[in-house]
DNA sequence: CAGCATCCCGGCGGATACTG
DNA sequence: CAGTATCCGCCGGGATGCTG
């Protein structure tokens, strides 16, 4: 028994021809990790979280982010409707930031997750450790 | 007043030298986000949620991963503690992958995420519309 | 079946310069 | 101050081929 090529032929059935797999059942959580994907998005939030911000505000409170990224970050916010913007026509010009409802309902998932990472960043540290003395190199 | 030449050279302070910003206050989110962020570990933890699966069967699960990514995936969620692995030494081959303690865990904080997404993925649907319709083109 | 090794491309995001 | 425009390096991840 268990001859080596008898499972050689055994197709595997890949999913048969998916094209994009886009999900179709779930989803919609695409559009969330994306958010809580990029590199600033969630920083953002936290930061608009204290209350209204303004650009310069907004760029102190966020260590290492570009002005880009600034602007490109919160435009994507805007965009999926968790962030609202006011501009005051002035000489400096003055923009403020602040979270709409459903930024605030959004920031509070995030707090959610932030007290889960709180719980166990310790044992992920060790976990990670374990891992490094195991599998020395690998990732 | 409200000179234009003022505030052109009232430094913007910018955070003055922070390397690399790695927080410093909170932090630990950084991994459980980087594990949100990639495209696949939040859609193998969900397969995981519903019982042990080989390797072909989480393939089978997860619709349009790669092998190549199912396995640095996994090697991933394994090394943060969140998956464990079982080698059967056999011909043909087996592994199992199951969920750890803290992966149900960290499993059941991404279903409350997912419940978020699906109370406001019309809302984000609907502002995403009114953004393109104000600014289309942009993002 | 369950992986590892290699090649390669797209876009995320950093740095820099310019504008109202 | 609050952006916009441009250039560019890096790496996440897809495709393919080989092994135990």
């Amino acid at each position: 028994m268990a001859d080596t090529s008898t499972w050689a032929l055994s197709a595997v059935s890949t999913t048969q021809a998916n094209e994009h797999a886009p999900c179709e059942d779930d989803c919609g959580i695409r559009d969330v990790l994306d958010r809580l994907g990029d590199r600033w998005s969630v920083l953002v939030i936290v930061a608009l979280a204290k209350g209204t911000r303004r650009f310069g505000e907004l760029k102190a409170a966020v260590p290492g982010i570009s002005q880009r990224m600034l602007t490109v970050t919160t435009k994507r916010l805007i965009r999926d409707g968790l962030v609202e913007r006011t501009v005051y026509p002035m000489i400096p010009p003055q923009t403020d930031y602040r979270l709409t409802a459903m930024g605030e309902s959004f920031s509070q998932a995030v707090a959610d997750l932030a007290d889960w990472s709180r719980r166990h960043k310790e044992a992920i540290a060790l976990a990670r450790l374990r891992f490094e003395v195991e599998h020395p190199g690998e990732l």
